[in-house]
DNA sequence: ATGAAAGCGCTAACAG
DNA sequence: CTGTTAGCGCTTTCAT
């Protein structure tokens, strides 16, 4: 189909060696034979075979992004950041979506490290630590967005997410609330762990009593989880007076639960999500939530992969594990009860 | 890092043909062979380069897929759909977005042909038809998904446009409406132009005038895209009563816009759009669609382009180029003016 | 500056 | 059934 380097140096007559140079900056090869292998790749329309140049080299320039769901828009906002400065640094993306089964994301793993990935993001993580370990351990290069593994050695870019989650819950303290319901996803992830933990620690510190019946971890994320979480909460002899979720799809959950049933936010519950999705704003109850910075975190989150695969060519140098923690932002806009003009801080 | 199939080989006290009949299915390799090498796989953690296996084989079982804009949900949902059925079918997806530059295109498929993707699906088409031609002729398997190019022998899978747009138009005329707005995204897109056409034509067949200022053929697609082409359209010295986004995007630019100065919708401004995104159900004025089934669209894109692949195999016939066109399907909610019970239909 | 040759990890005839 | 050999397309010494 396709010409390859043999065909163009022997059209230009010179050897396939002379080729590769030219191809790789041109050091070391005479003009004369420049301007004649250049003429024989135009007119041939050669285009270098990656995938051998990646056998020969040993980096395929690829690398893998997996995430949870894409349908999730917070992952989508992701992904966009990630894309974007990887296509600029000439890398290439491998996404995957593990839709929450750890069998999945086991399979996937091994698919992009058959594709010999440089490195991988995983904007999703079930997997125990043994496993990432392993992972590292094996020379992989990986670092971990959005979600995270505590005490794992691994390059990692997030939130703090229990701090926006105080954040939150503060802020619907603040208008008055005094049952206020938590909506999140599966402990197993460090991540809903401390958003729990935020939001527990939010209502002690202001002598508020916490109900367990009162928080609820989906195992799902999407937005039909958080409805039917919503439902149950909404189902209690006494009914909590504010949510504070996890997730913005979650929220949107809540939004449309209390839409079926016409349950007005704020005005007969507050609301606040977290992750500050770009659909927040034009939501049912234009949404408040706390800045997650999907984007900015895939664009670290590729940064930092792609200093660490060149990184590990130019020094030996091994470099320390990074972590970086990006300081969570509150954003007001209608759910939470404040009306435009007149906002609670 | 890994161990080779020379490894295990040499391990099992094999030769590396055996080996990799072993890997490939196990045919004419003794039982006690077949033992012995899996425990030495087993023993190394073995996995196969495929990357080195494609280089022999000719064939990457990689997809190349294109969207304009992962930000989109349309797409979000397009890419779903065909990344779940790629990894079901042992492919793997290699994801890029050109943000609507034809730049970006053409470099992105470059880049593809390089990494010697098996095949292409445009989710985003702006190349001109010569370009995709010669890719086509070029030998690169090519589905064109939810976009197209008129007359130009390619697979491809989409709704029908033109009549979704009518379906709308002719919705928001059995409403009552006179004066009905359009927004869409650029005339270089067949697509929009059919789109453009459909509202047209259900102007034209229910006798009412189309005036020409009431069509707004954006360049961007985005919510801030919608927005703006909505304040335009909002300082006619005739206020159109009802708009037709030509995608639920665009849409939600006008549910923004229209949140922003206090326009109500529907009561003083009625909208339908058109992608059936899943936000739709809970937008500041649930929105009234067409469904354009982004999520099945991926997957048949998928599933025609593999079939093209596989096929190309087996049978050397060339197979005819499939055009697939899904009808379109009104999804009423709010934003048009109907109420929960008692809908125009 | 250039060419020859070895090798990256795997598959595929082809002998035996 | 099994080993040998010759590539796949490219990079990289190492001579020249």
């Amino acid at each position: 189909m396709g010409a390859t380097i043999n065909d163009v140096a022997r059209m230009a007559g010179v050897s396939k060696g002379t080729v590769s140079k030219h191809l790789n900056g041109g050091r070391h090869v005479s003009a004369a034979n420049r301007t004649k292998i250049a003429a024989v790749i135009e007119k041939l329309g050669y285009e270098p075979n990656r995938i051998a140049q990646g056998l020969s080299l040993k980096r395929s320039h690829t690398i893998g992004l997996i995430v949870a769901n894409i349908g999730n828009p917070f992952y989508a906002e992701l992904i966009r950041g990630a894309e974007d400065l990887a296509s600029s640094l000439g890398y290439t993306l491998l996404l995957a979506s593990t839709d929450g089964e750890p069998k999945r994301e086991s399979s996937i793993v091994k698919a992009m490290r058959q594709r010999q990935v440089d490195g991988i993001i995983f904007a999703s993580v079930r997997l125990t630590d043994h496993e990432v370990i392993a992972l590292v351990r094996d020379g992989m290069n990986v670092v971990l967005a959005s979600r995270h593994l505590p005490d794992v050695d691994v390059d990692m870019v997030l939130v703090d997410s229990e701090l926006g989650a105080k954040m939150a819950v503060e802020h619907l303290i603040k208008h008055g609330h005094q049952r206020i319901a938590y909506i999140g996803g599966p402990l197993s992830i460090a991540q809903f762990q401390e958003r729990a933990k935020g939001w527990r620690d939010a209502l002690e510190a202001a002598g508020l009593p916490v109900f367990e019946e009162y928080a609820i971890h989906s195992e799902l994320l999407n937005v039909d989880a958080g409805a039917s979480a919503t439902e149950m909460l909404l189902q209690l002899p006494e009914l909590p007076t504010a949510i504070f979720a996890a997730t913005d799809n979650l929220a949107f959950g809540v939004l449309k639960a209390c839409n079926k049933i016409d349950r007005r936010v704020p005005e007969q519950l507050a609301l606040i999500g977290f992750d500050n999705v770009s659909f927040g704003e034009i939501a049912l109850s234009p949404l408040t939530t706390i800045d997650g910075f999907g984007q900015e975190i895939g664009q670290r989150a590729m940064r930092m992969l792609v200093d660490r695969i060149e990184g590990q060519l130019d020094r030996a140098a091994k470099h320390q594990p990074a972590r970086m923690i990006l300081q969570p932002k509150l954003c007001i806009r209608r759910s939470c009860g404040c009306s435009p003009g007149k906002e609670i801080s």
